[in-house]
DNA sequence: AATGAATGAGAGTTCATTCAT
DNA sequence: AATGAATGAACTCTCATTCAT
């Protein structure tokens, strides 16, 4: 029997991991612009003293965040199974996430910018950009030789296209585009890959 | 008696447009987290007061800059000639805008992902998305029409698709993702609208 | 007629001077652990935020009260005349100081403890204990060939024993040491000079 | 299982001991204005909080320090023996901390400088110092009685002005002031008493 | 006896803004 | 039209101290 922790209230399970995701709420609502450690302290309920005895500056929450919101990114790379069903399950897991967690992408859209300025953080968006890039190209690849695709397809520029779509489409206030833009581009995904709709993203 | 005012209205009508100028730079070498309006004044190499004299406050000074930013946009978008014509100027003159003015993607980045907390500015690219994409769509219709593109073109999907990929190419630090990658990207449409490279984006 | 400034209550001489100069209060009377930027500004009737439009750091504000302090005791180094007037002179501004201004010499103490963590301090302290030692021996021989003091006098050993006991005077709190114990040390470097007290130290 | 409590009570009897002794280290290197409670733990290896158990305030740390540093100046007063034999070891005891221990002077230093501001650390210094003057020349003066010394000696400015030089000598950085400054000074002592070199400071 | 976690009170510094000149 | 001087409010970070365990 696992015990971590006796008194229900009173466990703080981590308090790393809260000040993170405080902080990631705050840069996906204010920006790193408007990112004030006493806001992140205030929202996980704590004082500012101890925000520090965690991360010792600003910038180690930062770290903190960059790491939290990587990680949840890579989780939607193609995992298992035949390549057109990594490839379909990769774009499936992308529309969801561009659905449903638009904060995610908010942050990830203030990274990106943050990337020029940050030597570290873009080593690690050229590193992450070549990864799923190469996946995608080589999965397409894959599915080609396998018969699942049509040939005569550009897999490179078509990775291209389709990762430049979705950074764009992670970016907000598209005209009024609400979700349903996403669905849209991601059936030009199909048509592009010439799979037919019904066929595409249904799980 | 020295006389420093050589004319009347001080021959000085443009310090506003250089103050909107070096703002605009260091937004896209800083970002909003990095602006100072010191450094603004420095840049231009008038007194901090001076510049609140052109512009009362920071943000009168970011308005500035965003019209500036969405004129320069403004300018891509078609103009005249047969529709197909039109759409082929369109996208030349923002392929070269992409490969040649990073600063200007940099900020209107920058406004982008500000425009979620700035009412006003939400307002303006919302309206200016939607320009956009009405456009883009009603020229490929009237290519469509005219028989100068093949028919079965899903014209709305297509425009968004184009939209969001080219907003995504603005996004720095693709993964050693040069100005070769605007290139495919556009290739890619290209392929889509079915025109044969020769064809498409050639002056 | 000079005129600085022509409104009396107004006018503020030198808002770095009085800045230095309440730095300088604050150090004699608390110590540098004492020392409080907040403090300096609220003695001088300024914000915080003043002081640093003057001072950039804490740090150029501690070497303005360098300066300062240094400079004032530079003062008492010897002058004009002939050897055995300047020396006598010098001592004699020595013994004044050492009586009248007690902050000056709690503030030298605080800054000679500063030194060996402090490079620039330090050098500004080596060579102006040199130049010192120098100027002393130098005067003390001159005084020996001119025949104004007797000879065998080791006027090496005695410069730096005069320095060394005039920095000793310096600290405070010597066993309910008051001012009279200044007399009585200078009067042994009477006896040491081979001077009658009623030949020296009297005006 | 392992057994960390060797014995019952816990065999770390000097806790308090290696805290002062770090303590000292840290107020000699880098002065009051730079003693952290917490660097003096980790000197020692103990968590703050252990520090804390100890010495319940900073203050009650410095008090430590502050025995500490006055019972090593202690043992060089005057011990046994005829009263030459005890003026000669006690100059000579002096001579050897002088040289030897550094860091004693320098505490000493930032001791003697915090006195005006701590009411207790001012009547310790008073107290030692009336001490120390007291015991010079009483020996001094039965030296004299003895016959060891030449009369005609003012035995009260004669003590002052050792105590004072002693104190000059204590402080850092003087012109490139190495340990033979101290030695020249103490070979004025002598002359000032009458003694010859050979006879003075000889084991 | 010892610690990890937490904190209140402040420290130095920054910045947009104001105002008399 | 332009500026030097000044400021209030806020920011990140520090540090001695406390407390439950």
């Amino acid at each position: 029997m696992i015990d971590e922790h006796v008194s229900g209230s009173d466990a703080r399970p981590d308090r790393r991991r809260e000040l993170v995701a405080a902080a990631f709420r705050r840069i996906a609502s204010d920006g790193f612009e408007g990112l004030r450690t006493r806001d992140v302290a205030a929202d996980v309920g704590v004082n500012i003293a101890t925000l520090h005895y965690y991360f010792p500056t600003k910038e180690a929450l930062i770290r903190g965040v960059i790491g939290y919101a990587m990680q949840r990114f890579s989780q939607t790379l193609p995992g298992e199974g035949t390549p057109i069903v990594q490839l379909r399950g990769h774009l499936y897991r992308l529309l969801q996430l561009l659905k449903e967690d638009q904060q995610l992408w908010t942050v990830l859209g203030e990274l990106v910018l943050r990337a020029p300025r940050d030597e570290e953080l873009g080593r690690i968006f050229r590193q992450s950009d070549g990864v799923w890039h190469s996946k995608l190209k080589g999965l397409i690849d894959r599915c080609v030789q396998n018969g699942a695709l049509q040939p005569m397809l550009d897999s490179d520029g078509l990775a291209g296209l389709m990762i430049v779509a979705i950074k764009g489409l992670s970016l907000p206030t598209m005209a009024g585009f609400g979700p349903e833009v996403a669905d849209q581009v991601f059936e030009q995904f199909g048509y592009l890959l010439g799979l037919p709709p019904d066929q595409f993203l249904t799980t």
